[in-house]
DNA sequence: CTTACAATGAAACACGCGTTTAACTCGATA
DNA sequence: TATCGAGTTAAACGCGTGTTTCATTGTAAG
């Protein structure tokens, strides 16, 4: 049996996973990496070739670990029937999103900062994680966006109405230092994910029907 | 006269804005500042002492320049009446940071770029940007917000609506390369900034009458 | 027992970085 | 003219990085 060989490759990519979220790839080492896994070095080459690379496959790690991991509270809801009720879906959509974004610090899930990273700080590998990714979530709150909005609505005019609601939401994940810094951390610690999403949520709704006053008009 | 030490500063910080703003603080390096700017690295330390110091100067100045070179389309209008019709003011600020986020790359402007990268990747040097160079903004904004939002309205709520304008508007920079990714080249073009200020002007505005009636019902 | 080979380990390499040192230039001043 | 000091220059230092080399281990096959 090849278990151990399995084990430190297993090893380096979760220890890669957990640096990269943390550090990013630039700032991320591969000493550190290896300390973490309690590997040589030269294991990154032995397995990988080189940092690069194991970056890549770590963020594809990543993905498939979130798609193995996903009940319960999974990205993609075992039960968001594309059928039901559309303004429910969008709430569940938001509330999942900005969970991931207000609570990355206190429940560490290094698998969905790996994405954020990836969203605000583009690498060679932001191509691949688009497509596999991020393209499908996009689709689907497409398809939400479609069944809310009026028949009229173009394609761009929806889109940017997606724009509208990812922008907030990784807004907090995002821009979360710099907003610890103009409020006070009283008012932060009020500012939870039930709370924030809620807000999402009534001004998307609020912005939709007034597209669908306006259309009509 | 002292004109080429003057000279040598100044050609000095002009290097390291757009150094830091195309690259940020971490990948800038003093010695291609040096070379932009026609100075020996020594200079570097014997005008600032060191790279850290340079950067904050480097921001300093680029808050400097930006006001400095205001009119015309300045982010603070000289015409933005404290007393005057608080939609107006709040169209106005979403089309200055729309305008911002989404021609940055035609027209590049280190000033502004640079401060989109302090919030989005901070340094050690956000505290002060944020004090000296945001908090005036986000003030400025909560003051629009305060007139339009029902009078119950709390900070927090307030803030809220705040950050989902922010978070809108730097979406379309913070985002840009996946958001190619994901639309159509040719429909990337269709989201010019009076678009796309329009559109979330649109959904702020729907959002703030939704919760007027919601406060007072 | 010997061999073969995957796996590991320790050390060094090559490079770029920020920083520092020390020498040099040159105009102002006494 | 001699002196001083601000400005500038070239070279090196110390450090951390990704990467590479080469020796060593452990285990399975011949």
């Amino acid at each position: 049996m090849s278990s151990t060989t399995t084990d430190a490759k297993q090893r380096l990519l979760e220890a890669a996973i957990e640096e990269f979220a943390l550090h990013g790839y630039d700032h991320g080492t591969v000493r550190r990496i290896c300390g973490k896994a309690d590997v040589n070095v030269n294991a990154v080459k032995y397995y990988f070739e080189d940092k690069r690379t194991l970056y890549i496959e770590a963020v594809k790690e990543a993905h498939r670990a979130r798609h193995r991991a996903m009940p319960p509270g999974g990205l993609i809801p075992p039960d968001d029937d594309p059928n039901g009720d559309p303004a429910i879906r969008l709430k569940a959509f938001i509330r999942q999103m900005v969970t991931m974004a207000v609570s990355a610090q206190k429940r560490i899930d290094h698998n969905h900062l790996l994405i954020f990273r990836e969203i605000s700080d583009p690498s060679e590998a932001t191509r691949d994680i688009v497509q596999e990714f991020i393209g499908p979530h996009f689709r689907r709150l497409n398809d939400i966006l479609r069944q809310l909005l009026p028949k009229g609505a173009s394609d761009s005019q929806r889109h940017m109405f997606a724009f509208s609601l990812i922008g907030q939401c990784m807004h907090y994940k995002i821009a979360g230092p710099v907003i610890g810094m103009l409020i006070s951390e009283e008012e932060r610690r009020q500012l939870s994910a039930e709370r924030v999403s809620d807000h999402i949520y009534q001004l998307m709704m609020a912005g939709i029907e007034r597209a669908a006053k306006t259309d009509s008009a």
